[in-house]
DNA sequence: TATTGTTATACTCTATAACTATA
DNA sequence: TATAGTTATAGAGTATAACAATA
């Protein structure tokens, strides 16, 4: 028995189909995402938010500013600042002026973060793919579609 | 454009199904997460790790040992101390003495704590219904055989 | 006045490890 | 020695709010 299963009462009947599901759905994910943080800690010595910070920034060539990133990755400004100064003392992302305001700048990736991003996407993306391994293509499309709707309804029922 | 569709690139087609399909799942968790913890907080002055560790409870009259809880909610044992010393300050659970072993005791739920409990997790069903209600009860059958097959092979792949 | 970004602070959640009492 | 539980500490990760500089 494990924690999904025993989560509010063990006879999987007496709750709804949609609680089930949840509780499974977040045991995936966490399961997923425990091991993609200890990946990323182990082989790059780094965090699940610094990659984001990272991975929004590729393919921006010319940088996010601050508030931008901020919004993006859906944290609050000064957690960004900190983030930021730690990729900026390792040489990851730099800071550069924006022309014609002098309050603010654009992150951008150094050339030494963008090879380095390049690898920990590869790697990130081999743990995806084996994570969902045990579906076929099929599976993973309906998946997808699946999740699709929950999202969106999700997104259109408050925010 | 939100973060899913952001992340690693915009185009989809880059990207094989799994990393999508993952971006897609984790937005889906985030958001229904984002809101049971606000719910709980703000409807019963509660956090999630408390509301589990209860659920734990409900169900096992006779309670259950620190070492217990600590391995089902999948902790370590010192996290576990604090949040039933929280709870049992509120009088929403007890350590009683297990007859035989002074070194251990279970852990219970008070006629208090288990009113309450009852309330919140009717009021946790609701919104996790909610967060779901886009789909029909064929698809969350279909939603839960696939993310069955995933976490089987997720437990299976390390562990 | 409003906006950009920083700093300071605090809180939740978690892990590790040293410790006490008992087995 | 081993086990049950506690305590102390540290570190992610997050939020709020006061602040300085600039618009």
């Amino acid at each position: 028995m494990d924690k999904e299963e025993r989560l509010h009462g063990s006879t999987p009947s007496e709750h709804p189909q949609a609680l089930r599901l949840w509780l499974r759905m977040l045991t995936c994910t966490q399961l997923i995402e425990t091991r993609v943080r200890a990946g990323l800690g182990a082989k790059f010595d780094t965090t699940l938010p610094r990659f984001d910070l990272m991975a929004q920034l590729e393919r921006v060539p010319d940088g996010l500013k601050m508030n931008e990133l901020s919004r993006r990755m859906m944290v609050t400004g000064g957690n960004v600042t900190g983030i930021t100064d730690q990729l900026a003392a390792e040489d990851l992302v730099e800071r550069v002026a924006v022309p014609g305001d002098r309050r603010a700048f654009r992150v951008k990736l150094t050339d030494r973060g963008r090879t380095l991003f390049v690898a920990m996407a590869q790697q990130h993306e081999a743990w995806i793919v084996d994570a969902f391994a045990a579906l076929s293509g099929k599976e993973l499309e309906s998946l997808h579609r699946l999740l699709g709707k929950v999202k969106e309804h999700s997104k259109n029922t408050s925010n």
